[in-house]
DNA sequence: ATCATTATTGATACCATATATCAGTTAAAC
DNA sequence: GTTTAACTGATATATGGTATCAATAATGAT
C-alpha cells in the first residue's frame, strides 16, 4: 500500500511543512533516545497513513511499549494526527505546522491532506455561532481515490 | 452525568426529528424481537451520549453481543452516530433525520448538535473543490460547556 | 395449529488497540 | 564518577468490539 501525498491547496502552493519530531519532543522536554531516534525514522519513513502496528513491525528490536508512547508524545506534541477511518480503526499522519484535513481512501486508505480557506472561515463562523468554549474540532473526508475508482476493485 | 440537547441552530426552529429506531430496523428486514426493543428503550432513554457499556450497565439481562449488534445495526441504517472523544474513546448518539453535526464537552461528556448552513454550505464547496469521490465525512466540535466553564474542575 | 425454515440470541473465546506496572538500563546533572 | 531522573521493554491488563456456535425464537407454508 503506498501513501501518496496531494496537496488540494492549489492556492498557497509551497510544499506541506513538517515539524521536526526530534525538536518537537525534545523542546517539550523529553530525551532524544536511541529507540525514540528509530521511531521517529520510521514515521518520517512512513509518512502519511501509517498505523502503531506498521512502525512495530518496522521496529522489531523496539518495544511495542515505546512505539505507543512516543506516538502518544508526538500527539500531544501536536506533531501527529490520530485519524479515524469509518469502520473506527485508528491511523496516523504526519502533521504539517499549518492547520490542515485529511482525505482517506476508504479503499486503500491513502490518506491525503488540503487546506482550504473556505472551510478555514466556515470554521470560524461555526465556532462564533457555538456558545460554548470550543477547544478543538475533528473534521475528516472520506473518499474514494482516483486510483481506486479507475481501476481495481470497484 | 446529564445529557442535555441544546439546538443551536436557532434559525430553524423545528424540534430535532428523530428517527424510529425500530420501524428503521424492520425496514430493513431486522425482526423486532424482545431484546432489540430493550436494547432500542435503553437507547431512547439514554439519548445523546451514550456508551455501549452504557447500554449493558443498563440491560444486565440481554447479552453484550446483542447490544453491540444492535448498535452496529443502527449506525448502519444511520439511525445512530458514532462519535470520538479527543482521546479516541468512542460515544453513540440517537441521529436525527436531518444531517447535523455534534459538540461534545470534554470535561463532562455532554453531547449536543447543531446544524449550520455556513458550514453546509461550506462543505458541498469543499467537495466540489476535492478531485476524489467523497463517500463521507466526520466532523466533530470538541468544547467545555457552559455548566462545566463556569462552576466546576477548571 | 404444526412444522420447516431462517433469523436471532447469548455464553464464550478471541481480536485489536492501547495503557499500567515495574525491574533493569540509560542518560543527564552534579 | 556517582547520583538522580528519565526511559525501556517484557508482561499484564484494560477497553471496545467481533466470531463462533449450540440453543431459542420468530416467520411462512401447509
Amino acid at each position: 500500500m503506498v501513501s501518496i501525498m496531494i496537496d488540494y491547496s492549489m492556492t498557497s502552493q509551497q510544499p506541506a511543512v513538517r515539524p521536526n519530531l526530534a525538536a518537537a519532543l525534545e523542546d517539550r522536554g523529553f530525551r532524544i533516545t536511541r529507540p525514540r531516534q528509530r521511531v521517529i525514522g520510521a514515521i518520517e519513513e512512513q509518512g502519511e497513513g501509517f498505523t502503531a502496528e506498521s512502525l512495530c513491525d518496522a521496529l522489531q528490536d523496539v518495544g511495542r511499549a515505546t512505539v505507543y508512547r512516543t506516538i502518544r508524545h508526538l500527539l500531544e506534541v501536536g506533531s501527529l494526527c490520530k485519524l479515524i477511518m469509518p469502520d473506527g480503526t485508528p491511523k496516523y499522519s504526519l502533521a504539517r505546522v499549518e492547520h490542515h484535513h485529511h482525505t482517506m481512501c476508504i479503499n486503500c486508505g491513502t490518506v491525503s491532506e488540503f487546506r482550504d480557506s473556505t472551510i478555514e472561515r466556515a470554521l470560524r463562523s461555526i465556532e462564533r455561532e457555538i456558545p460554548d468554549e470550543i477547544v478543538g474540532h475533528r473534521m475528516e473526508f472520506y473518499v474514494v481515490c482516483a486510483a481506486c475508482s479507475t481501476h481495481g476493485s470497484r
